[in-house]
DNA sequence: GACAAAAATGAACTATATTCATATTTCGTG
DNA sequence: CACGAAATATGAATATAGTTCATTTTTGTC
């Protein structure tokens, strides 16, 4: 891999990161909505104008860090997949990572929901950005055929439709109004969860 | 109840009327954010002024529609819920209803989904909308609760939590990319909730 | 130091939510 | 019916924010 980096390329990813930031601040302080690309360059002490040398719309900015907590999470529960684990056990232990990531960084919670906004566009639009979800979708998803076919899990549950559950557990427990943490809320569900799918012996 | 109505207040019945169905019209064709004002007051052949003599703002007609739906569908499951049926069948007919209503009505799908978007504003915000979930989860929980007391469902799972979940199964569905229904997306789910709360015999 | 490429910039452009002064319609009253 | 007041309708004007672009500034090379 490239290791050498002109000063140019360093200034580059300065700036990038100055926006990312920035915006990381502002939308966690305001929301998505409420955050103008003017307050993100002012934030980053740059002009308003080079926000898009860098992105393509204030919506892409969105998209790509979410893209990019997802990813580090993803990470995570990968290298604990490679353990071999039985497929409950994993599931337990991702939810616990997802959980224990959102505590540490709770600024993302307000972006992971704004996220979902954007599906509120129709079908065809080429405006919809492509959020996500697969990176998380399609671990959970693989963890669960595999189960399936260890035998642990149940034959009759399309692993797709689990998957998508998990999902939208952690999007209801990021909305969520409860008293109980959000590591709680996500644990009881999976546990929940699992208990439904699990063979039983 | 007034029966009786001047020309007048049938005539402001009309107009808001014709500018709710307006909306639903257009939000459901091009979404929320890609609908302007202007678009739902042509569509409603009036003027564009006229909408803030109904409606606080654009948002506050999604909120209201939504409002709309989910006293629809509540008031189908209270119904039912007179009927003093056990727990478990009383949620799994609230999601055949739940699922049969948007069903028929696919167009509140879209809308469902942009409610969402609002809950993307911080905390204080006095513009949050209190979208509707209450009338859906509150109803939910109360069954849960009751099945507790008889003893149907399990009593170490909190009701509320329990609720929520079934919420957020109805917002997944609609986000969903599966190649199933909705219908059926919601029913696999549903039973699984329900097998893992049941009290075992 | 001079030239070219990359990056930064903010004024100008565009689109759209909202306001408001005015016009029109409705309806009780003399 | 006529009149005035209250309710409703209206679209031009305003304000705000995303995006573009011609220009300037910075960076790297010879």
């Amino acid at each position: 891999m490239e290791e050498k980096m002109g000063r140019r390329e360093r200034k580059k990813m300065q700036s990038r990161k100055a926006i990312l930031d920035a915006a990381v601040e502002q939308f966690s302080q305001k929301g998505f909505k409420e955050t103008s690309v003017a307050d993100i360059m002012n934030a980053a002490d740059l002009g308003i104008g080079t926000f898009y040398n860098y992105f393509q719309s204030k919506e892409e900015i969105l998209v790509q860090l979410i893209q990019q907590m997802v990813t580090e999470v993803a990470e995570a529960l990968r290298e604990l997949k490679a353990a071999n684990r039985p497929a409950d056990e994993l599931l337990e232990a991702g939810c616990r990572i997802t959980a224990c990531f959102l505590d540490k960084n709770r600024y993302v919670l307000p972006l992971f929901i704004s996220a979902a906004e954007h599906s509120g566009l129709p079908e065809g639009s080429d405006k919809q950005p492509k959020v996500a979800s697969p990176g998380f979708k399609g671990l959970y998803e693989r963890i669960l055929r595999e189960g399936q076919e260890r035998g642990e899990i149940r034959q009759d549950v399309p692993p797709e439709l689990i998957a998508e559950m998990f999902h939208s557990i952690y999007q209801a427990a990021a909305l969520s109004k409860l008293a109980i943490s959000f590591q709680e809320n996500v644990e009881m569900k999976t546990r929940l969860i699992l208990d439904g799918i699990r063979v039983r012996k």
